[in-house]
DNA sequence: GGATTATTGTTCGAATTTATTCGTTTTATA
DNA sequence: TATAAAACGAATAAATTCGAACAATAATCC
C-alpha cells in the first residue's frame, strides 16, 4: 500500500511551510477537513509528521520526538525534590561521579548553586547542565553517545571512569526488586554504573517511588552496596525491612 | 500530540531573549495572559523554561550561556551557507571528527540528514546535534568540560582522539592570519585540534569571512597543512595568493 | 454490467483550547 | 509592618477542533 498522491502534496506543503493548519491543508488540498484529518493521523503514525491541535509540523524541527524529554517530566516533582534533598546533602569542595537518568539530570540542576565540586558524568545532559555552572569543574567520559538518552556507554566510558576516585558516586536506576537487587535495562550502561560505584568512597542511590518494584533486566548492584537511598515517598513492602537490614540510611523527601 | 507552534516559538523567544515577561509574551504571541501562563507552566514542567514571578527564562541561563547563543547568532547565515556546502561535500558513511566552534556547530546540524557517518568530536554541543540522528555514531571525548562553550579540552581529549584514524578532520578556527598560520585563543583547545588534524586523512577547514585577518595568540597550524577550504564569501588579500600556493581546494558558498 | 471494496463527504457529540472573571498569593512601596 | 499593585491560578463559558458513524461516490474485480 503506497501513499495516495494527495497525501505526497500535504507532505510537501507541511516541508515547504515548517507548519500549516488542517483548515490551510483542507483548502489546497481542495478536500474536507475530515479527509485531511484521516490523511494526517496515517502519516502522524507513520512518523512523517507531527500533529498539534489544529495542525501539522514537520516532525523533529525543534523539542519534538525527543522521548527523552517526554520521560523527563515522568513525575517531575517527585524528581525535583529527591533533588533538591541531594543537593543538601552534598558538601561543597568535594568529588561526585553520576550516572545516567533523569533523577540525576535532577540532581545535576539541583547542584548548579554549589562550588567548588569536581563532577565525573557520562551524561552529557548532566555534563551540559552542570558546565553552566562556573565554580565546578565537569569531567565528561569518552565513548559512543548513545541517542535516546545522551548517555555515553562502552568500554572506553569504563575505563575512563576507571582512573578517578571520588567521594560520592550518585546513581540513578530503572528499577529496584524485592530480592534486593538494582536493576537496569542495559548491559553497557550497568558496566559503566558498577565502574562508578567501584570507584567512589560512598554510593547514593536516587531513585523516586515508581522505581520499587519495577522489573528491569540486568543486575546492576545489591542494595547492600547502597550507603544512602534518597527518594520521594515511603518505599511498599518488603524494602523497608530489606533497605534496614542492608544498612541503608533512607532520606525521604515527601511532599 | 506534541507542542503547539506558539509554545515552540515561546522558547525560540526565551531563548533569543534570555528572559521575557509574561506580558511580553502575551503580546508578541498574540493571546492573552492566562494561555501564556498555561504554556509556561507546561514548559515549565517538562524542564524546557524556568519560571520566575512574572516571567520565564532559559533553564540554567547563565550569562555564559547567553554569550554563546549570540556568538552562534553571529553571521548566523553565513555559517549555514558553509555548513551547506560542508555537508554537501561529505559522503555518507564516512568518518569525521569535528573540532570546538559554533561554525562546526552548524555543521554538525547540516549533517543530520546523512546516514552512516561515525563522528568524533570534543564539542559537546555537536555531541547533542548530532547524536539525535540515530543513522550516524558519535563518538564524544573525554575529559574537562570548558564551561563557556561546552568544549573538552585536556590532556585527556587529546589522548583519546589519537586512538582514531579519520577520513575527514573538520576544523573551526578563531582567526587566520596573513602569515598563512591558523590561530586560536585557548593553547589547550589547540592541542586538540592538532590530534585531530594529525589523525585524519583530509582536513577541511571551516571560516566565515570574519575570521581572516582576525589575530589570536596560539598557532593551530599552517595553511599547507589544509585541504579544502569552505568559506562565505572571496577571502581578501592576500589570502587568494596564499590559498593557491598551499594548494588549498577553495569552496565559496557565496549568498 | 453488476457486485464488491475502498475512499470521500456529512453530520454530530465529545474533547480540547482559549478568553473572561474573580479570589488568592506574591512583590514592591510607603 | 501595613498597604497597594501586580501576578498567579482556578473556574466557567464560548469557540474550535477532533473523531466516529453513516451515507454517497468512485474504483476495482469478476
Amino acid at each position: 500500500m503506497t501513499h495516495h498522491p494527495r497525501q505526497l502534496r500535504l507532505l510537501a506543503l507541511a516541508q515547504e511551510q515548517g507548519t500549516v493548519t488542517v483548515e490551510q491543508l483542507a483548502h489546497l488540498l481542495g478536500v474536507t477537513l475530515q479527509t485531511v484529518r484521516r490523511d494526517v493521523q496515517l502519516l502522524a503514525e507513520e512518523g512523517l509528521l507531527s500533529r498539534f491541535h489544529g495542525g501539522v509540523r514537520v516532525p523533529g524541527s525543534t523539542v519534538e520526538n525527543m522521548a527523552h524529554q517526554q520521560r523527563v517530566n515522568l513525575n517531575a516533582a517527585g524528581k525535583a525534590r529527591i533533588a533538591q534533598a541531594v543537593a543538601a546533602a552534598v558538601p561543597h569542595n568535594c568529588s561526585l561521579m553520576l550516572n545516567i537518568g533523569t533523577t540525576t539530570e535532577a540532581v545535576a540542576q539541583a547542584l548548579g548553586q554549589h562550588t567548588g565540586l569536581r563532577v565525573i558524568t557520562n551524561n552529557l545532559n548532566v555534563a551540559r547542565i552542570l558546565s553552566a555552572n562556573p565554580k565546578s569543574e565537569v569531567i565528561v567520559a569518552g565513548g559512543v553517545v548513545r541517542s535516546h538518552d545522551q548517555g555515553i556507554v562502552g568500554e572506553a566510558a569504563v575505563d575512563f571512569i576507571r582512573q578517578f576516585k571520588v567521594d560520592i558516586a550518585l546513581i540513578g536506576i530503572s528499577g529496584i526488586e524485592a530480592d534486593g537487587t538494582l536493576r537496569d535495562f542495559d548491559y553497557r550502561e550497568v558496566k559503566v554504573s558498577q565502574a562508578i560505584m567501584a570507584h567512589a568512597r560512598a554510593v547514593w542511590l536516587a531513585a523516586d517511588s515508581s522505581k520499587f518494584n519495577r522489573p528491569a533486566m540486568v543486575e546492576v548492584a545489591k542494595l547492600t552496596q547502597i550507603d544512602r537511598l534518597f527518594t520521594d515517598a515511603a518505599p511498599p513492602d518488603p524494602f523497608p525491612a530489606l533497605l534496614a537490614e542492608a544498612g541503608v540510611r533512607v532520606d525521604l523527601a515527601a511532599a
